[in-house]
DNA sequence: TTGTGTGCAAAGCATTTGCAATACT
DNA sequence: AGTATTGCAAATGCTTTGCACACAA
């Protein structure tokens, strides 16, 4: 079974997760997540950064780094660096396949049941204590394969 | 079935590579191809640089870059982004998975030879026309864990 | 011989850090 | 009230670029 899109976190959960860890949950950091933690784009930290700024124009990008760093911490959202330091962000922390488009750059997130079980057997045969995973196909999407 | 290496390409075959593509087989060249397409340890630049620097004292980092450039568009070599600005350099593009242990930091290549085949019928089910891929998986090597 | 490649130094970017002022809890 | 967080500017570190000289074909 495959699905496009994941569960969204409600912020309230976010708020008590930031405070139950000891995190203060300000403005910046909320505004922050409402974007990343909800966007299905996987943002670079400059676009959350001007869109955030839309609403919260006194926000920096070092505070936006600082609130990325946090939610990975808290495990709501992972890192993929990609090429020429272009590192976005994805709120989907279950596995799943990201699927590139080498054309428009899009990136669509492959919920597939299998995957995970796929890799738990593989990792169990290496012997290896699996903790996360990053699983990316690159390619051309149907629109831009067909245009 | 599971392997844990990866083919190495002769010395011939990539200069013959780069002469094909109108590229010169240069001795620094081929000190850079000789260290970064056979080493299983998936270097960084600046570890291919050091590496090659011992045999080749005059090289400089800006040589390597190119010519790890040129690698990549003949398609021998993979470029791996990971955290805090570490790019490594894979050169095994065929598919297969980079188990990364989170402890010792080293990334061991699992050759299996369903996973071309999995990713390809996943690609094939989205309507997505597949060029290449990146699969890693994050957790503790057997020795990392026991110790 | 000719145009590509090398090596140096400088530039370009993403990300991080130090610190004084601010504001959550 | 007390301490973590913000925002700025500077620093860091990887990668790229421009250019004069060297060299592979």
């Amino acid at each position: 079974m495959t699905t496009f899109f994941h569960e969204k976190k409600s912020l309230n959960s976010i708020i008590e997760a930031l405070r139950k860890k000891g995190y203060k949950a300000t403005p910046q950091r909320i505004a922050v997540c409402r974007y990343a933690l909800q966007s299905p784009t996987h943002p670079t930290a400059k676009a959350i950064y001007q869109k955030v700024r839309e609403e919260y124009p006194t926000i920096s990008l070092a505070t936006v780094y600082k609130t990325l760093k946090v939610l990975k911490e808290l495990d709501l959202i992972q890192e993929l660096p990609f090429f020429q330091g272009q590192t976005r962000f994805d709120p989907n922390v279950n596995p799943h396949i990201n699927m590139v488009c080498l054309k428009c750059g899009k990136i669509i997130d492959l919920n597939n049941t299998e995957v995970g079980i796929f890799i738990q057997k593989l990792a169990q045969s290496a012997k290896f204590r699996l903790k996360g995973q990053r699983l990316d196909i690159y390619g051309f999407c149907e629109k831009c394969f067909k245009g």
